[in-house]
DNA sequence: TTTTCCCCCAAACAAACGTTTATTGCAGTG
DNA sequence: CACTGCAATAAACGTTTGTTTGGGGGAAAA
């Protein structure tokens, strides 16, 4: 599973072989159908596997925080520093999904939606306007974040960082003050 | 070009073969050789086509409005618009590139990179705090508006509106005035 | 020692892939 | 009439794809 994670993450799904990943995990291709019935299964289980991880690093972020935007802050910056912390699981989540076979792209839409009610819950959690639709905001905020992936390199800004601006951005707004 | 285009959207590049390109365009595998020397530069083609739609419906909706924040709204919900507007190469922009052959990507990744310029003139000419990176504004906000492709169906509000919701967003914040 | 079970290999399968080749109407032009 | 260039067909090329099959080795259980 971390082989074809990590080259699910550098060529994608249909760019990478069971040959390229049995190589890599040093077995035959056949081999791997012992543990997987398809090549479908093992990417549903690695990217099932993804939302394990952030999940987890995000609950465990906000435990015991109580001011909900403190609380949507740090889930932030848990989230970014889990996408490019090396864990080549998570980062899956922030693939293209809309375009995958339907049958396996229905799989997965169900996984990724069970990790966006985490966000929804601290988005719902916020004081805001009446006029603010918070599935817009949220969506808003984890198109922010995810789309990093197409863009971030180390040496910058750490993830963290990234992640906590953003959410401040959302907070403060930009409009000149002086 | 268009079917070729319709069919990169629905299922990806590399789940796209040349038949079913040919096929949808109502001639042979083989025919397309005689127009495009490989299924990359068809890609590249498409991917250009692309851009240069969206570009001209952003320039065309920024033309004479001179306040930069009303410049930066205006062009969000154009680009928006035309993401969503039918066309079916714009959203080619969505895609996942950086997951793609190597050779491919560093194409797609210029052609890009010359849309997001405009994006980042936009922001350059917004009055910002000092402490605002602008590169990481413009980041997020393309964020956001291209995350749109993996969750936007029609029905709800208009392509437009969300564009213009995303800019508000990050002008006004949402910290409780009350 | 014999049996069982887990894990993997080796080889093959049909199907699909991008691409190449030779050929064919078909339009216009001198 | 002959010739030229365009645009497509039909068929095949070699390679790669996901998956299946039958078998074997080695450790643990009986």
């Amino acid at each position: 599973m971390a082989a074809a994670a990590h080259l699910f993450n550098q060529r994608g799904y249909d760019a990478t072989s069971m040959r390229d990943i049995a190589r890599e995990a040093g077995m035959l291709a056949g081999s791997m159908y012992y543990h997987f019935p398809s090549k479908d299964d093992l990417i549903i289980a690695t990217y099932e596997e993804g939302t394990r991880l952030i999940s987890e690093a995000v609950l465990e972020a906000i435990n015991g925080v109580t001011d909900p935007w403190e609380r949507l802050d740090r889930a932030a910056a848990a989230h970014m520093e889990t996408l490019f912390g090396g864990n080549n699981f998570s980062i899956l989540l922030c693939g293209d999904i809309s375009r995958t076979a339907p049958a396996l792209r229905i799989r997965l839409v169900e996984i990724r939606d069970s990790y966006d009610e985490l966000f929804n819950s601290l988005i719902e959690a916020l004081p805001l306007p009446d006029d603010v639709d918070p599935t817009l905001l949220r969506l808003s905020l984890l198109g922010s974040l995810n789309w990093s992936s197409s863009w971030y390199r180390p040496g910058g800004q750490t993830p963290e960082q990234i992640g906590s601006f953003f959410v401040r951005l959302l907070r403060d707004g930009l409009k000149d003050k002086s």
